[in-house]
DNA sequence: ACGGTTAAATCAATCGTTCGATTGACTGTT
DNA sequence: AACAGTCAATCGAACGATTGATTTAACCGT
């Protein structure tokens, strides 16, 4: 039997959000390809524009599911006195590998990564629950976890532009995909590309923790 | 006397485009705001698309004039055997800062720049001429520095993911100004700011160059 | 009067949204 | 069991507005 008509309409728009792009999806274009009168839209979400924030916090909500475990233990681990620094590093490493992994291999639906780094890149109407929801929590924590990590030589300001760095390259590579693997020659990212670029993350953050941990010696 | 219809157009799209978007930005929108009629954008430009190309190959052509300098120098530098890794890592520090200041500060118009990120970020029809007139040249420029300052530890492949890693984070304080901004209880970015950018940007670079350069040591 | 330039009017196309009407399943009353 | 009423769901049609582009006529300095 067929989808609800909400769900295919759900469906649909993130398929063509994703594809196009919020501003040049119609909303003619996503009813007759899901099949649904067009007024099922206004029916079921409001607008063109609610329609879109449905599809932005089902992204956020399975994000925040996918590194619930992970950012839990970081709270954990930060309110606690007594963890050491290379525990908030190695807890850091894993987010980091987490996010590598969930927004290159499969666990997130492309189309989510897609539309996620969409609106991350060019913020539009939406983008504002997007931020609060998932985006300021998680650079909080990473902030956190960094300033930890190299024994509080890191004040919250520098901590805070370092996760930006950080979010940065690690979107990049999902983001400006096309470009590069136009660039390198390369068919698509597979397993060993993806470990390739993660290791390159995580040698390259040691290295500048280490840094500052170094600084701290002195 | 006021300025060339052409010229008027020309700045009043500029404006519009940085302040909105392409997509978000209408013909008549510009043309009104220029005090031209609609159809001089045929006349003169042919077509909407082509007063956007036209503004974006000026912005590019710009930032090369900008960057003339430090990239042929940089050419030469490579090309001959006699210099040392040291050389082709300040050179490629000087290209780091300058870029940094090149999109923050002033010397490159700020329409300019936010043109540029948009385009760069949410590649359009426009695209494909920005990234092989302006982009993928300087791209190669900066992972054959890379290369050469670590002593050739870095191949190709590793110089230009860590190239398109190094832009990312070069980009990310512009593009995501405003988010940085409010996240971090700024107003705008000063000299002390964009300083405060760019010298983190040069010490981490310095401490993951130094990072390989160890490895080839051993 | 000629060619370069501008102006007003209009084109077909598409946009997001809204409308009234209809369907069919469910509910409570008779 | 038959009825009227309710409600979510869906439909076709049309709305007014806006889009990029074009046409036609007028302007103006030379």
């Amino acid at each position: 039997m067929a989808m609800d008509s909400k769900k295919r309409l759900f469906k649909t728009a993130r398929h063509l959000f994703a594809q196009k792009g919020y501003q040049a999806t119609s909303t003619r274009d996503i009813a007759e390809k899901a099949k649904v009168n067009i007024s099922s839209i206004t029916y079921y979400f409001g607008s063109k524009l609610g329609l879109y924030k449905a599809v932005l916090s089902d992204i956020a909500n399975r994000v925040k599911k996918e590194l619930n475990e992970k950012t839990n233990n970081a709270l954990n681990l930060l309110t606690d006195q007594e963890t050491s620094a290379d525990q908030a590093e190695e807890l850091l490493f894993e987010l980091i590998s987490d996010l590598c992994f969930l927004l290159c291999s499969k666990r997130l639906p492309n189309e989510d990564a897609i539309i996620f780094l969409h609106e991350y890149s060019a913020p539009g109407e939406a983008f504002e629950t997007l931020y609060q929801e998932l985006i300021s929590p998680v650079y909080n924590i990473f902030a956190a976890l960094m300033a930890k990590a190299t024994g509080g030589v890191l004040n919250y300001e520098d901590a805070t532009l370092f996760t930006f760095q950080l979010f940065a390259q690690m979107f990049v590579f999902k983001s400006r995909k096309q470009t590069i693997l136009q660039h390198l020659g390369w068919e698509e990212y597979g397993e060993n590309e993806i470990k390739k670029i993660s290791n390159m993350l995580l040698s390259h953050t040691h290295a500048i923790l280490t840094l500052y941990k170094k600084t701290n010696m002195e």
